[in-house]
DNA sequence: GGCAGTGGTTGAACCGATTCAACCGCAGGC
DNA sequence: GCCTGCGGTTGAATCGGTTCAACCACTGCC
C-alpha cells in the first residue's frame, strides 16, 4: 500500500503500516505486533516472514500509536530552568544515563527561568503522557504555581530537583548545600586559615544561604572566623574581579589568609585579581575557594579549590524515583538529600601538600 | 465515568475523556472536538454547555491521541551536540522563539556529539511524528551517518544547522565565518594595528578554518601582516593563558601588536596573561580579539572585542524552513548564510575612541 | 405549501498500534 | 476414537481524539 502523495513534489514513498506488514507476510496485524513485542509467541517460521516483510517495507513502528494505545510514552519529561548553567547540564546527563538504562527517552525544555514557559511545557509533558516528570525549581513563586497547576490536571508522577519542598505528593531531591559549606569550613580550618573573608551575592537563594550557614556552623569554636562579609551584585568574574581589588589591601597586611567565594565564577574573578598582585602567592598567603565546580574552578591558570554538587546524582535518583513511584505500590514520597564532594585544587593548598 | 483504580493506592482521579465531557454536556464527541477546534462551528448555547462541562471534568485534551489522529505531533525536534556550548543555547532560543510564534513545542535532545545518541533521538523524532527536526552539526563524519539514516526512514524535514552541506533533500544554515574573520582583520587594521598573532587550534574545524581564511584573506595587501602562528591544545582558558605568556616579550618589544584568537575563551586567557604584566597596557600597546561573543568576552575584567555569531539567527531561520518545507509545495532546499556581527569592546580600542 | 439553502449537530470511520478472548490444528493419553 | 491440552494465530475491541458526509430543524422565497 504505497499511496500516491499526487502533486508535483519529488515522490515521497508513504510510511508503511503494520497493516502493510501484516499483508505482505500473509498475517495478521496481532501477529506482527507480537514479533515485535513478544517474540517467543511467535513461531520461528513465522517470525522469519514477518521479519522479512518489516525490512522489505522498511517498517518503523508509529510511535504515537503505540504510546496511545499503550496509555503513555516511553520518555521522560524534564523542565530545566536554564541550561547555561553547568549544574543543569551534568544534572542532564544523571537523568539521561539513568534513562536510557531504563530504555527511556528524555525530553528536555529549557525554561529559561520563564515561569510561563514552565508552566507551558509541563502541560505538554502531561497532555503527551509521559512516564513521569522532572523539573528544576529554584524559586518558592515557581514551585507555588507548579504545585497549583498540578492539582488542577496532574497524574504522572512528578519529582522537584534541586529544591527541597515539603509536600507528601511529591519527591524532592536536593543537594545538602549545608554540609558543603562545613566541608569548606574544615578544610580551611585544617590548613591553618583563621581569618576568612567570605563572598556571597545580595539575593536570597536557598542554596546560597544554606551553603553559608553550613560554613559559619563549622567554623564555630575553631579559632577561625569571618573578619569580612562582601557581596556581588551578579554571579559574574567581573564582580569577583572587582572583590578581589577591595580586598588587596587586607590580604596584604595578613588581616585575610582565606576568601570563600559561594561560586566559582566569583572565585576565579579574585583569583585574577590578586594574582595581578607580585606580592601575593596564593596559596602561601591566602587561599581561595569556590563552589560548584564548573569550568571556571578548573579552567584557571591558578586551578581553584570547589565543592563540586551532585549533579548527574541528583539527575539518576530523580529518575529512580519516578520508576519508583511508577512500580512500587509501596511508594512512600520522600525528600533525598545528595552529599557534594569538596574538590581540592591549587588554590588552597601549597602544592606540595596537595 | 470516573473509574475506580481499585488498589489500596491514594485514590487518583483518572483523568476525563471526551466522552465524559460529552456525556456531561448531553452532545456528541464531534460537538467537543468542535469546541475545541472549531469553535465558531457551535451555537454559543452548546458552546457554553460544554465549556462548562469540560471545566467540571478538568478536561484536558490526550496529546497523543490528537497527534495520531491529526497524523503528527505539534512539536519540533532539535538534537544539539553540545548544550554547554553557549553558540548552541543562542540557537536554541531562537529556535523556541520561532517555534513558539507558531505554536510549536520544542522538544529539545542533547547528544554529547556522541553519534549513537544522536541517531537514537533522530529516530525517535521520526517515531513520534514531530513536523520537523532540526540538527547541529560539527563533524562531516557525524552528517553523513545521519544522511544515511535518513535515507532509511526519513520522512519530516530535516534541517542542518551551523554546518554547510551539499545536498538537494535538506536545507543548512550556517554561520559566515569567513565574513567574521574579515571583519576583524578590518577591524584590526583600520585601528593601525600592524603585526598580528593569530591563536587557533590544532584540530581542524570547518568553521574555524574558513575564520582564519577569511582574516588572511582581508589582511592581503593592507599593509598589516601575520607576524605569528600559535596553536593551543584545547579551547580553554589556561591555554589561552600559556600562549599569552609566551607572547609576553614579543608584545614588549613591540614586534606584536595585535591578538586574534579564534575563541573567546581562549582570547580571554591572553588577556588574563597580559594584564599579569604591568609593563603592557591594553588596548593601547596591544589589542586583543576572540570570536563567538560568549560570557568569557563580555565578563572579565577587561571586555573584550569578539564577533557574534548569528545564533538565534541560525536557529529562527531554520524554524522557519521547516515550516516552509512544510507548506510551500514549491519550497526548494537551499543553504542559508548568517552574516556574523563585530562588537567592539575594551581590548581592542582605547575607551576614548570606543 | 413545497423547496432550496443554511447553520448546527451527529455518528461512524479513521489514525496505527496493543491486547486478549476465542479459535484452530495437532500431539498425547486413555 | 474421543477428549484434553497447548502452542500459534486471529480478529475484534480499545486507546482518545479528528473529520466528514449525512441529517435535522428552521428560515426565506416563490
Amino acid at each position: 500500500m504505497v499511496r500516491d502523495n499526487g502533486g508535483g513534489r519529488p515522490a515521497v514513498a508513504q510510511r508503511s503500516s503494520m497493516a502493510d506488514v501484516a499483508a505482505l507476510a500473509g498475517v495478521s496485524k496481532g501477529t506482527v505486533s507480537h514479533v515485535l513485542n513478544h517474540p517467543e509467541r511467535v513461531s520461528p517460521a513465522t517470525r522469519e516472514r514477518v521479519e522479512a516483510a518489516i525490512e522489505k517495507l522498511r517498517f518503523v513502528p508509529h510511535g504515537t500509536a503505540r504510546s496511545l494505545a499503550i496509555g503513555s510514552m516511553p520518555a521522560l519529561g524534564v523542565v530545566l530552568s536554564d541550561i547555561s548553567n553547568s549544574l543543569f547540564v551534568d544534572l542532564l546527563e544523571g537523568v539521561e544515563r539513568a534513562a536510557q538504562e531504563r530504555g527511556a527517552y528524555v525530553l528536555i525544555a529549557n525554561s529559561y527561568t520563564d515561569l510561563r514557559r514552565e508552566r507551558r511545557y509541563m502541560e505538554m509533558f502531561e497532555s503527551v503522557r509521559t512516564l513521569g516528570n522532572l523539573v528544576t525549581i529554584n524559586s518558592q513563586h515557581h514551585y507555588a504555581n507548579l504545585v497549583r497547576d498540578r492539582d488542577r490536571d496532574g497524574h504522572q508522577p512528578l519529582v522537584f530537583l534541586n529544591y527541597r519542598g515539603e509536600d507528601d505528593r511529591f519527591c524532592f531531591v536536593h543537594a545538602d548545600n549545608r554540609a558543603g559549606g562545613a566541608m569548606v569550613a574544615r578544610h580551611l580550618v585544617e590548613t591553618g586559615r583563621r581569618n576568612i573573608a567570605v563572598v556571597t551575592t545580595p539575593w536570597h537563594l536557598q542554596p546560597i544561604e544554606e551553603r553559608l550557614a553550613g560554613f559559619e556552623e563549622a567554623i564555630a569554636g575553631t579559632g577561625a572566623r569571618i573578619v569580612s562579609r562582601e557581596s556581588c551584585e551578579q554571579i559574574h568574574r567581573a564582580d569577583g574581579w572587582r572583590v578581589g581589588r577591595a580586598l588587596l589591601p587586607r590580604i596584604r597586611s595578613g588581616e585575610v589568609d582565606a576568601v570563600f567565594a559561594v561560586a566559582d565564577l566569583v572565585a576565579a574573578g579574585i583569583a585574577q585579581a590578586l594574582a595581578d598582585d607580585p606580592g601575593i602567592r596564593i596559596p602561601e598567603d591566602v587561599a581561595i575557594v569556590g563552589y560548584d565546580d564548573n569550568q571556571a574552578a578548573w579552567d584557571s591558570p591558578l586551578p581553584i579549590t570547589t565543592v563540586r554538587q551532585p549533579g548527574e546524582g541528583m539527575g539518576a535518583t530523580g529518575v529512580q524515583l519516578v520508576y519508583e513511584e511508577l512500580n512500587d505500590p509501596t511508594h512512600e514520597h520522600r525528600v533525598v538529600r545528595l552529599g557534594p564532594e569538596l574538590v581540592v585544587r591549587a588554590s588552597s593548598v601549597p602544592r606540595a601538600a596537595a
